[in-house]
DNA sequence: TCATATTGATAGTATTACTACTATTTTTGC
DNA sequence: GCAAAAATAGTAGTAATACTATCAATATGA
């Protein structure tokens, strides 16, 4: 992993946390352990009380970093977005052919995590299979709208862009890009998922990843 | 609707209730209100008491008929996969070519419910609205495995195997018929919530629906 | 060293997600 | 038309959740 990577700082909308758990002890600790709870009990089982008493520190100063729990979410899967934009733009910046280009992305956006970079106290691959598990259920809310006005959700759209563009380079007569990237990103997640819990409802495994089938599908949609 | 459709009764594996809600004036009330308040106030914050306050009965009394309200989510989900089937099977079963048949089988499981059939006490077009915005919370959970064995998830994975087996009849080479019919079941839900929420990340719209979306990709992915 | 920020400790509230038990009403089967 | 059974309502209670508030202790830094 490139240098850079290992110092950067995902910048994430200030409103999403009360206190920047990057900027204390406490805060990291909040965010390492707090990836690993949310991933062994699930979020739904998952409370500030049991976080608290795993990091020996209390509820009352879980609530100084964040809101609730929901917002927690939130923080950890912005990372989490920004974290994988970088990887991103990193990967593909210097690839000129847009074919070339597009299937790069698509193997970082649609890959599962497979080792801890370890620049930092954050452990992406329970992260990335948070991410798996529970995204979604930071957006299908009643106040998804308004979280949506404060840019709860601005990395994420940023990254399903940057991929409907270089769809686009690749086919400008190609007419859902950006549907094709929301395909891409949200329904790699589903797959993950499917190849873990209901492997009668994909053809992904290990051999074969959710990469190899977005990779297909663009290679026989596109007209390039 | 065909006079058949009106009389069916949706067969639901029976752990998913303790008792049948089909078989009392208070089970079909519970069903009923359950689902206007589901989608008035989201799953999150719906609770038995509020449903009970609603239909002017007790907690207790929804309790008989429900062990909890993720139980309780299944069972209305199971119940509009089967009424997805049994729309989708009426409607294909005497179309021969193949084309023509998974166009319509797509058709049926992508658009968006837009009338209430009445034909029980069940509105369909707001229990379309619910699984856009539950679904997925139903099966993201710790317990998906134990609850996949009960086959809780019988009636979904059962008409995603029908699109798969349609997909594989128009083009008996095309590698992915399972993954694509998922694709096609799960993210066409996602597209309808992009549609209303984030508009930005689909073309789609009320002018192009979802439907179109997922006709065009099969038409342009598959040879035949 | 004085002020400030940070964390810890304790307590308290309203709501949620139930369980248990009893009482009453309704249905049905003879 | 009556008794038994089934269905529903009512009440109470518990443990956990999701917070808020207050004050004390400690560390930091100017």
């Amino acid at each position: 992993m490139d240098a850079l990577l290992k110092n950067l700082k995902i910048s994430i909308n200030e409103s999403i946390f009360l206190k920047d758990p990057e900027s204390s002890d406490l805060g990291k600790r909040i965010v390492t352990y707090g990836i690993i709870l949310i991933n062994d009990l699930g979020f739904d089982n998952f409370t500030f009380k049991k976080l608290a008493a795993h990091i020996e520190s209390t509820e009352s100063s879980i609530y100084r970093y964040f809101e609730n729990k929901h917002k927690f979410l939130i923080y950890l899967t912005s990372w989490y977005w920004g974290w994988k934009e970088y990887q991103l733009v990193f990967a593909t910046n210097n690839i000129t052919d847009p074919v070339e280009k597009l299937l790069k992305a698509i193997e970082i956006a649609t890959r599962e995590v497979e080792e801890d970079q370890s620049f930092n106290h954050i452990n992406e691959v329970i992260l990335n299979k948070i991410v798996i598990n529970e995204y979604s259920k930071s957006y299908l809310t009643k106040e998804v709208d308004d979280e949506n006005k404060e840019g709860y959700f601005a990395i994420y759209k940023r990254l399903s862009n940057r991929i409907r563009k270089m769809i686009s380079d690749v086919d400008p007569t190609y007419p859902y890009p950006a549907s094709l990237a929301s395909t891409i990103l949200a329904d790699s997640l589903h797959h993950h998922f499917l190849k873990n819990h209901f492997s009668s409802l994909t053809e992904c495994d290990d051999q074969t990843p959710p990469s190899h089938y977005f990779k297909h599908l663009i290679l026989n949609l596109l007209k390039f």
